[in-house]
DNA sequence: CCCATTCAAATTATCTATAATTTTTACAGC
DNA sequence: GCTGTAAAAATTATAGATAATTTGAATGGG
């Protein structure tokens, strides 16, 4: 009742220390700041104009999100990838989300496919990885969404913003092409009802990521990785 | 080199923090704290002899574990859990333990398989629920383990203490049996290499968790939870 | 008698300050 | 010239203090 009618913008968990939190994990998804740096508090806390103790809070969070490592007393670090772990969080997200899309499927509309469908075009259209990456998540998110499963979605989440790191980390343009079809195919599947299709179609498509370090026409073999 | 021979009993990451973390994540899975109580930070600090900084930031680390809900500016509480919520788990549980299983099954040994059918007669002869909780952590652990993929283990490790919380809240003396037919019937399928089937077994063992609310013998429908 | 409003107590979120640990730098010894 | 030790600087972790918000209670009106 006492609520005001008009929430100010969209600020839904405003505390400093989230909002520390969601730059910082912003800035290490893209890359900003490198994986293995050192997180130091007071610096982040002059940044912001706060004290360190939100910036700690912060630093909670991004742990949890397997973001950044702690070390007792010896600081906070940008956590650093390996191929390992990049195929660790494929075969996470190739499990999880199968099971997010079979709970899913049921409560698709019509309505949601033609989103995913133009999320994909937009993924087509966009020349900058960054926008890129948003039309693909925005993808996964609209034919995930409907399972209902807040705590699956969440996880989910953090999943995509550790393969995000990868994307960002390098940038092949085939992947465009291949990850265009991958979604298509799966749109296929669920028009036609055939969810079980559909989700080896996703689990297949999330898996590709790390599988291939890409070997280049001149033997090139360029450390990449591939995010769907 | 410098490193102390004989580390100080098992103090590994030592930061009130984490201690504090540990403790009450371990009253809120045990029931010792209600669903929905409030967690006071001065409160706690003053149990704990310390301020209410690095109260707060267990908190967070509760929060991610998905043990406390924290809304902004009006406290952290315990976090209540609907039969909803724990199917949600238990799917996730099927999902991530199915693939540690399948990563793990090539690093099996022998001793391992035997650790694993001493932790199942551990359960069976343990009387109080605490301690047969740990035993079935046990078994879980022993034979996931080995997949080498620490992510998903920590998830795992988040999702089986979502699950000792309904475990705790609800026991049933059944149950004991039924894990324990299940485990041994995996551990005989991993014996023979039977991966496939390990893991389905293993999924569906671990989906059973409150799948079925016990219809008792007089048609005593209690809220009832199953644990694997 | 019930409901809304106002005031007080409690509680959260943050800041400033202090203690303890680690990393860095400088220096002496080999 | 390199290695190991010791003091200095930087940084982390926690404590104590303050401002702001929320919850609860008491009071007055319908």
């Amino acid at each position: 009742m006492a609520r005001s009618v008009a929430t100010k913008s969209e600020a839904p968990d405003d505390t400093i220390a989230t909002r520390i939190s969601r730059i910082l994990a912003d800035r290490i998804v893209s890359g900003t700041i490198e994986p293995g740096a050192r997180l130091r508090q007071d610096h982040i806390a002059a940044e912001f104009g706060t004290s360190h103790v939100p910036v700690r809070e912060a630093f909670r969070r991004l742990e949890a999100q397997g973001l950044a490592i702690s070390e007792p007393r010896r600081g906070v670090r940008v956590a650093s990838f390996t191929l390992e772990e990049v195929k660790e969080v494929a075969e996470m997200r190739a499990a999880l989300e199968g099971l997010a899309l079979r709970h899913a499927a049921p409560h698709l509309t019509a309505a949601i496919l033609e989103a995913a469908e133009a999320a994909t075009k937009a993924g087509d259209l966009s020349r900058d990885v960054r926008s890129w990456e948003e039309a693909n998540r925005r993808f996964h998110r609209l034919i995930l969404t409907p399972c209902g499963m807040p705590r699956l979605l969440a996880a989910i989440d953090d999943l995509h913003a550790a393969s995000a790191r990868f994307l960002f980390a390098s940038w092949q343009t085939q992947w465009e092409t291949r990850t265009d079809h991958d979604h298509r195919a799966i749109l296929a599947a669920l028009r036609q009802g055939d969810v079980d299709t559909a989700c080896a179609l996703l689990a297949r498509h999330v898996r590709w990521i790390g599988q291939r370090p890409i070997d280049g026409p001149a033997g090139q073999k360029r450390k990449a990785f591939v995010v769907g």
